[in-house]
DNA sequence: AATCAGGACAACCGCTATGAT
DNA sequence: CATCATAGCGGTTGTCCTGAT
C-alpha cells in the first residue's frame, strides 16, 4: 500500500481472501479497535464492517443453517419477554446472532401475519405489534445451554472455514491454532511487525500508525 | 424450460451508549 | 465536565436461492 494513495472503502459481500485477512487479524488483535484492525489488515472496509463480518459469520462458534424447533420456540417466548432486544435475545441463543434472529424472526412474523391477515389489525407501526401473534405463555423457557442435535452443519462449517483458512487444527472451543499461513498474506503487516503479534494485548500498541 | 414470488441471509445505515482523553 | 472515538444495537435494504406455476 502506497502511503497517501487514495483508499476506497469497499462493501459488499465478502470475499474468501478478505475473510481469511479478518480472521486472521481478529486472533492476532482481537475483537476490539475494529478500525484500527481494518486499516492494519489491509481490508478497505470500516472498522464496522469488519466487526459485523467477524460477530454475524466468521466468529468462532456460530452456528449455521437453519434454527432448531426448540430454538424458535425459545425466540418466540424471549421475544414475548423482551420485545425487538435482539441482542439480549441473542444473548440466550449460543451461536446464534442478533442479525440472524433479527432475520428469523422478520419472515417468521411476516408470515404468520399474511396467516392470520384479517384479524383486527393491530398498530402497525412497530414490528412489536406483532407480539400478539406470539399469544403462548411463557412456556417457561428451557435453558438452552447445549441444545445437542443439528448441530453438524455447524461443525461442518467450522471445518470448511479453517481448512479455507489454512489452519491445521479447530479445537472444541473455536480456538484456530497459529498455524496460518503468514507467507501468503498480502497485508503490510508482516513487513512491520516480524514479533509474534498474537502476544500483543491491549495495552501493547501498534506504533506503525500508517 | 422459463419465470416469478417468497424466503433466507448478508450487509449497510443511523443512532445511542460507553469509555478515554 | 466536555468532547471525541469506538463499539454495539436495531432497522432496513439488497441479493441470492429455491420452489411453485
Amino acid at each position: 500500500m502506497v502511503l497517501g494513495e487514495v483508499r476506497e472503502i469497499r462493501k459488499g459481500p465478502w470475499t474468501e481472501q478478505e475473510d481469511m485477512q479478518l480472521v486472521w487479524f481478529v486472533r492476532l488483535l482481537g475483537e476490539r479497535r475494529w478500525d484500527f484492525l481494518a486499516k492494519v489488515s489491509g481490508l478497505n472496509r470500516t472498522g464496522k464492517s469488519c466487526r459485523l463480518r467477524w460477530v454475524n459469520y466468521l466468529h468462532p462458534g456460530l452456528k449455521h443453517g437453519r434454527m432448531t424447533p426448540e430454538e424458535e420456540q425459545l425466540v418466540l417466548d424471549l421475544h414475548e419477554k423482551y420485545g425487538n432486544r435482539w441482542a439480549k435475545i441473542a444473548s440466550k441463543l449460543p451461536g446464534r446472532t442478533d442479525n440472524e434472529i433479527k432475520n428469523y424472526w422478520r419472515t417468521h412474523m411476516r408470515k404468520k401475519a399474511q396467516e392470520e391477515k384479517g384479524s383486527p389489525s393491530s398498530p402497525s407501526s412497530s414490528s412489536m405489534s406483532l407480539n400478539n401473534e406470539a399469544q403462548s405463555e411463557s412456556t417457561g423457557l428451557t435453558d438452552v445451554g447445549e441444545t445437542t442435535n443439528g448441530y453438524s452443519n455447524d461443525q461442518l462449517w467450522q471445518v470448511e472455514m479453517a481448512s479455507k483458512l489454512g489452519f491445521e487444527e479447530y479445537n472444541e472451543v473455536g480456538c484456530y491454532s497459529n498455524s496460518m499461513p503468514i507467507n501468503s498474506m498480502p497485508s503490510p503487516v508482516w513487513e512491520y511487525n516480524p514479533e509474534p503479534l498474537w502476544m500483543m494485548d491491549d495495552h501493547v500498541e501498534f506504533k506503525q500508525e500508517y
